[in-house]
DNA sequence: GTTATTGCAAACAATTTGCATATAA
DNA sequence: TTATATGCAAATTGTTTGCAATAAC
């Protein structure tokens, strides 16, 4: 996401937390912010240690609460994987994008294609359901990378 | 999954575990036994209920132990939700589906569709890595289903 | 016999909750 | 003011582990 792209997914959450009656609180404001900057994935322990680093407020209890109140309200996506959650923004403007962890190291990398969008927009057609998300993980390696020898 | 394919299973599994050294001891055995029957996802607490119900032997332990030694050895999928992992069996023959969570009632529903999975084939190419797997969680509803409401 | 496997209970890790206090509106 | 939000600590939930007893091969 880019520069502008964090400022206008603050303004979007801090007008949907407002329309839905919560307020501007230290706590939630400092998991809005802290997750504006960063695009992708993050857990929830990961984002307490970053605001008590950063000196802002934020128990782990606060961050779980705000982190589950963002979701609810479609403010964040949230992928479970080995037993963690871990979050990130969904763009206001509809578009998203998914993940694939190397094999190797475990890193997590973002990535969109537009033909897995279209087979994805059509299934709903062919089996006879409303579809209202996705997710969808792959998993796999750099074409350079050698395969696994452990 | 049919009638001969759980069988096919069973015996693949069998397989492979004796020839990673294991061996054929009641608990896994049972667990085995279990997913062969249950072509879709079951939590390991599920899992352990049902062995106890049926009077097979099954402590959690076990079941977790064996769930884990099972994945390992690619013997079955396994999927993170809600803070809970299912797994279900991997169709030796590479056959496999994907699910559809129905928002309405929570209920996971298997589906699969060939255009999904000719886009998922070509992504590798199209980043430049190599896919060797991939998860893929829809959310919707049926088209008769009313939309939430609460 | 030797080595893998089991079951129990204790240990863990991630997440949730109760409640009294603090704070935004 | 008054309802929401916070922080702490205790409680839950899902999963893992140490260890002595047991069962496969």
């Amino acid at each position: 996401m880019s520069d502008t792209t964090h400022k206008r997914w603050v303004q979007h959450s801090n007008a949907v937390l407002r329309a839905a009656g919560l307020r501007a609180s230290a706590g939630r404001t400092a998991v809005v912010e802290l997750l504006s900057r960063q695009s992708c994935l993050l857990t929830a322990q990961e984002i307490a240690d970053r605001l008590r680093e950063e000196g802002s407020a934020g128990s782990t209890a606060t961050v779980y609460r705000a982190l589950e109140t963002l979701h609810e309200l479609g403010l964040l996506r949230r992928f479970d994987a080995e037993g963690v959650a871990r979050y990130e923004p969904v763009d206001p403007s509809g578009d998203h994008h998914h993940h694939i962890v190397l094999e190797e190291t475990g890193d997590v990398v973002p990535f969109d294609d537009a033909e897995l969008e279209r087979a994805i927009a059509g299934i709903g057609q062919r089996l006879g359901l409303i579809v209202t998300s996705h997710d969808i993980i792959l998993r796999g390696r750099l074409i350079d990378d050698p395969p696994e020898s452990d």
